[in-house]
DNA sequence: CGGTTCGTTGAGGCCCATCAATCTATGTGG
DNA sequence: CCACATAGATTGATGGGCCTCAACGAACCG
């Protein structure tokens, strides 16, 4: 079975996961959608899909026929440069969509590949479409996504353009954590795949220096890591040393709370 | 008179503007619209308003009630760390929306404001949602501006993330000159406001290394720069260097050439 | 148990930051 | 029309954060 070496973090409830593979994600719990809305979407849904950890489900230029909801495992979004360098764009969760370009533009100029073992569905874009033009809930539903990971990138480029390695770290852990919904008073504990080159491609650095920021986070009690649990033992300490402001990842509110039409 | 100090880039045809000042941009020029949901986007705008050079229109924090759109001048959004560091995450220029994110979000985790006298419309945050509610072309023209916007981002992050300070300055100069549409033949050249400190705020770096990364350029021929003028002398090697490929910015294609339905 | 992936450590060097001074252009008031 | 103020561009000297190269250790796995 998919994703069994991580157990927590990847099981669903089969029973729902059977019946509905966007069940626990913020698409259809968090309001977006109506019933009626649900169903179309969930209608529109290919079957899930399930990928091996290092696939790549989309390469870089490929044109863009397909949306993929990834609903178990981690994946992420990245580019290269001619030198061959990488840097990744985006850390996919279970409930997040990875190529939401693809629902309008024809090229897509990332790759997207699994970094765990994963599942994924897909909705076809002529059906996306058609559905974001009968459904006015769905097509804000899409605009909501896209300017939640607009947010998530602004702050990556904050990070990235004026952080140091250890903050940049820091908040990025922070970062996930909230997403991952892990916290618990002022730990918070999540099984965490990503290796130090990962890492590296996603901060712009190198994997000798991940590992060194880690040191220093480790050293002042900041996190433990083992066997691929990150646990972060002081969330305040952290936050405040990466600069981190959790409201910009909209925890908690939903399309339809913001100014709905009365 | 706003912008008389720089000539050539902010003059309209001032006809068109009283008539529209949407007019020229990509919201209506582009094809995104027909002329009912153009005539009902214009409808719904405020007056345009004139702003003075280095005006913050949106403040870090602020909440959210309307939606500014750029139509002369240049505006940028940034963000600021705790220490003071500031980073720039989108350049603004007449067409563009300058925070789309207050359509759907309550609140505002950067601040916008004009580098150059500026004029802006705005469109009131619930107008925005009931036009978009009720013409599925214009919110979808939302998620596409939405989605161009992440495409800039994604390019930033891995400038920053993975290119030297002179790759990073010929990226955006390339970028720049796409957007402003101001390439001719091998040559490019367009007025250009930025001061070397506010380069180095969207690059992050310090304007002294800016400096020396723009001697660089000159150096080997590829830029001259005088009186607030940049001229690219030879874009194709510009590019190269910088790792430019424009396809990213979706030139030439609009969301009804995307796969409309049927 | 050997291979492979990932994490760790060390030495050395470069890119870019920092600090500070000077130069230039533009604008303003007398 | 000049004296002056101010913002921005330029230059130099110095240092540090992160990179590069390389080797070794640890964990996992068939």
């Amino acid at each position: 079975m998919i994703g069994s070496s991580h157990p927590k973090a990847f099981v669903l409830p089969s029973a729902s996961r059977v019946l509905s593979p966007l069940a626990d994600t913020r698409l259809s719990t968090s309001g977006f959608l109506s019933l009626e809305e649900r169903l179309a979407l969930e209608d529109a849904l290919s079957p899930a899909r399930s990928l091996r950890a290092h696939f790549d489900l989309v390469r870089e230029g490929a044109p863009a026929d397909a949306l993929f909801i990834v609903t178990e495992g981690w994946v992420c979004r990245y580019a290269t440069t001619p030198e061959g360098g990488r840097q990744i764009s985006a850390l996919l969760i279970p409930g997040d969509i990875a190529n939401l370009d693809a629902l309008l533009f024809d090229q897509i100029d990332h790759g997207v590949r699994s970094i765990t073992d994963a599942r994924v569905v897909a909705l076809a874009r002529h059906r996306a479409l058609a559905l974001a033009e009968r459904y006015p809930a769905i097509a804000r539903a899409f605009t909501w996504f896209s300017l939640a990971e607009n947010a998530i990138l602004r702050k990556w480029t904050l990070s990235l353009g004026r952080h140091s390695a250890v903050q940049r770290l820091a908040h990025l852990l922070c970062e996930l954590s909230v997403r991952l919904d892990a916290q618990r008073g002022e730990e918070s504990r999540f099984h965490f795949p990503l290796t130090q080159e990962l890492l590296a491609d996603v901060l712009g650095l190198t994997a000798v220096h991940v590992n060194r920021s880690m040191q220093r986070l480790r050293s002042e009690g900041l996190i433990e890591t083992a066997s691929r649990t990150m646990t972060i033992r002081d969330v305040p300490k952290l936050r405040e040393l990466g600069g981190f402001d959790p409201r910009y990842l909209q925890v908690g509110s939903a399309a339809h709370t913001t100014g709905g039409l009365k």
